[in-house]
DNA sequence: AGCCACCTGTAAACACTGTTAACTCGGTCC
DNA sequence: GGACCGAGTTAACAGTGTTTACAGGTGGCT
């Protein structure tokens, strides 16, 4: 009797259900199959309704792609989780394995946010102050970057030459230290000051690199051969990631 | 008065021109807008009759992939054309900073043949023996391990340590050890066979996925910040890609 | 020549798609 | 009671991939 139609619920759980629904679609039958009407229909209403709660397909899977993002961040903070507090290595490691293991398990969400030329799909532009953001996808990488700091602030890295960062670099790198360090500060870790120099900065990114591209070679397989069993691959990139920056002894 | 009716051109022709269209459209427009429809227009028929000559819009798409790998692969040996025949180093540059500035400049296509998760899409089985083929891209793939094999013939390089490759990567690796002979010795390079043993294998393995990696970021714009002049720090990662096999020699 | 098969195209239709407009129903507030 | 508003409906439009049945020209065979 006390049965809850739709329109008693409050308008977030509806507009949180319609996004649900999509992300079934998107993870079951790709992006192609992501359908307003389909959407409709698992909820039990009609399509025009969908209207009410986003302007478009394209706003609605916007949204998505933000509800992808703070699920993906959920799952690496669980993974980090059960690593130990004090092993930074272990952390790195375990975001690392995490997003690995994340983007093959969802390759159709992974597409959508990491290889996705629509560049305007990801950035939302913050009325007050005018700056574009990229707000969840801002979520994942201060994940991965708080677990760089922490790496910072416990290991002595190996650092390469400062003079080798490129000079037309160097701003950029600047400003991405500056966000780096309040972040890292808010997170309460401590962090000396010349420790994340341009030359640590500079490496993080070569480390981006080189995560994102063995990630989406394998989840999109365009490795140049065959592999049959990828994971002592990535496994192999990810020591020999460690000891380039001068951490030979994790495993 | 010769004018020459659809029906009176060769059968290729037509095929020809409806991929060319195709293209176009995906190029102009973005993947979503090749239509069928939109394709016969284009040409003057009806949308029906394009199925005299693709079984489907998904077929029609593969053959357009196809079409690209060929297009990337004549773009790349022009490229290498201008450079010394005896640079293998430039050679190999040529062929990275190629491969980029296409990414770059023709992103749609870039995401349909390099990340795109719907891998049948991009394998074909032979009839006669069984065997799955990447048939266009592999034609890509040839013009890089060409680079590579020539590399290898004219400078030795900085060989990491064979046992750190890993065991369960070594069947593949000399599977893949295989076809690079045979398609070295096929464009009549001289090599040493001890030259490409299992560590330059994995080496450039290693070598794709950071160029890989880097273009696609910057296809995708995803960096972890923004990247306000991206060509330096393409360039960065050449030379240390060329420091890390050995090769610092080299602008 | 006649005929028949084939090839290439068409028009019509079907079941979809995103999106808009007009309308209805239920609840809330004055 | 009446005005308003939010959430949903139906109907419609233009456009999509795809199938079916049909038309007209071409070439080869008897």
């Amino acid at each position: 009797m006390t049965e809850t139609t739709r329109r008693d619920r409050p308008r977030a759980d509806t507009e949180r259900e319609i996004r649900q629904q999509a992300r079934r679609l998107l993870v079951e039958q790709g992006r192609e199959a992501v359908t307003l009407r389909a959407i409709a229909r698992e909820l039990g209403i009609t399509a025009p309704a969908l209207y009410r709660y986003y302007d478009s397909r394209e706003d609605l899977l916007r949204r998505v792609i933000d509800d992808i993002c703070v699920d993906l961040g959920a799952e690496l903070t669980a993974d980090i989780g059960q690593i130990d507090e004090h092993d930074a290595v272990g952390g790195v490691l375990a975001v690392c394995r995490g997003f690995r293991r994340w983007a093959l398990a969802h390759p159709q969400e992974f597409t959508l946010v990491f290889a996705s030329p629509d560049d305007s799909a990801h950035c939302v532009v913050d009325d007050s102050t005018g700056k574009m953001l990229r707000p969840a996808k801002d979520q994942f990488g201060r994940i991965f970057l708080n677990m760089a700091g922490k790496l910072l602030a416990a290991h002595e890295l190996l650092l390469p030459d400062e003079e080798h960062v490129p000079e037309e670099l160097r701003g950029d790198l600047i400003a991405f230290r500056g966000t780096l360090l309040a972040q890292i500060k808010q997170e309460g870790i401590e962090l000396p000051e010349q420790a994340l120099n341009l030359s640590v900065v500079y490496l993080m990114l070569q480390f981006w690199v080189r995560l994102y591209g063995q990630v989406a070679l394998e989840v999109f397989g365009r490795f140049p051969f065959a592999v049959t069993n990828p994971e002592p691959l990535f496994e192999s990139m990810l020591t020999q990631l460690l000891d380039d920056i001068g951490l030979a002894d994790a495993a």
